[in-house]
Formats: structure tokens, C-alpha cells, sequence
DNA sequence: CGGAATCCTTCTCGATACTG
DNA sequence: CAGTATCGAGAAGGATTCCG
């Protein structure tokens, strides 16, 4: 891991988001990997995923209540590591450099 | 991932754990990965490595304070896995079984 | 005891091209 | 637009052997 703090900010507080949208809220990430995550979220009855059958296709994608519930039991831990990566990376340095 | 409940339980409240003590905590894990797995936690300033050149050779982990701070910053997040790992185990069966 | 080194297989992931 | 299919390079990781 790189740079853990790209969460897809931005994007205002709606509640479904398209493919695009994702794929643009998330830096770097390629068409691929997006649709593979977000096929393993839907499976794990994360979100859940509304095909519109239109021309050209649309999808929107929304967190089901498990995955809503999941954001705040992960708020601590997110905080933590915008709090302590510098610190991290700092002790990557240090620890490289011998 | 499998399984995510395999917390180092059962060791005690000891504040250093030997390499020997981790691999038996850890259901699984090789030695191999437990190794690299230290180095990098290491790396990370999360863990001090004590070396005690002794015959046999001695090695104990200690959590840093930074590491030891990320416990508590984790703790919501893992009681969350807990209490919703069977759900996600049985939706995944459900979207498998389509 | 606690590794390091090596081999070898499997998985991951980006790039690219194609499609309803 | 939002995918799927395919290929190939590289990483991950198990098994095994050797070592201070």
C-alpha cells in the first residue's frame, strides 16, 4: 500500500453513484479493478447494484444497510491511519535507509 | 479471506511474545509469512524486534506505543467483522448459488 | 530457535481490444 | 457507458533446505 488516504471524497453526500463517478472519485484506480471490487461488495451484500437497461447503459450503485452500518465501525481505524502515516512513512524511511 | 477471526487469543496479556508463541497463536500461517509479516510491521515502527544471542536464539516482539494505539483504533472495526461475518458468509452464498 | 535462500506454482493486476 | 475477454508480466506465497 502507497497512499491509504483516497477515500472518494467529493462526490457530495448522494446516496447512488454511478460507475463514472466512482471511477473518477478514486484516483488511479483502473476500469478493471473497480469492477471486480465492486462485484466482491455487491457479493458480500455490501451495496447493491441497479442496472438501468437504457442507451447508453446506466448503473448506479448504493450501500445496503450492512454496508452503511459498516462506514462508522470503520471510522476509528481510518482516523487513526490519517493521523499516523506520516509518522509511518517516516519509520519506512529510517528503517530503509540502513 | 476466509476467515477473519484469527486474533493471537489465548497468549495472555504479556507484552512480548516470542516467534515461536506468534506462529502457534496464529492458525496457518507459515513460517515464511509470519517472517515477512514482522519485518514489515517492523518497518512500520508498529512492533520493536528484540534479539537475545543466546544458545538457542531468543527473538521477542513488542508492540510500540504507535502500535499499541492502533489496538484501540481497530477495535470497532473487528467487532463489526464479528458480529457480521456469518451475514456476509451467507450473502456470498446466495450470489454464488445464481 | 528463528530465521534466510531458493524453487516453483498460483494469483493479481494492468493493458488492450471488443461489445450490448 | 459500463462493462467482458484475453494476455502477459510480476508479485505473492507455500514447501523445502540450509544456517548461526
Amino acid at each position: 500500500m502507497d497512499d491509504p488516504c483516497h477515500v472518494a471524497s467529493g462526490l457530495g453526500d448522494r446516496h447512488q453513484l454511478r460507475f463514472s463517478e466512482l471511477k473518477n472519485g478514486i484516483e488511479g484506480i483502473t476500469q478493471r479493478m473497480l469492477t471486480l471490487t465492486l462485484r466482491n461488495l455487491e457479493r458480500d451484500g455490501l451495496l447493491i447494484r441497479h442496472y438501468f437497461p437504457e442507451v447508453p447503459p446506466r448503473v448506479e450503485y448504493q450501500l445496503t444497510e450492512m454496508g452503511a452500518s459498516m462506514l462508522p465501525a470503520l471510522e476509528g481505524f481510518t482516523s487513526w491511519i490519517r493521523q499516523n502515516w506520516p509518522r509511518i512513512e517516516e519509520c519506512r524511511k529510517r528503517y530503509d535507509s540502513r
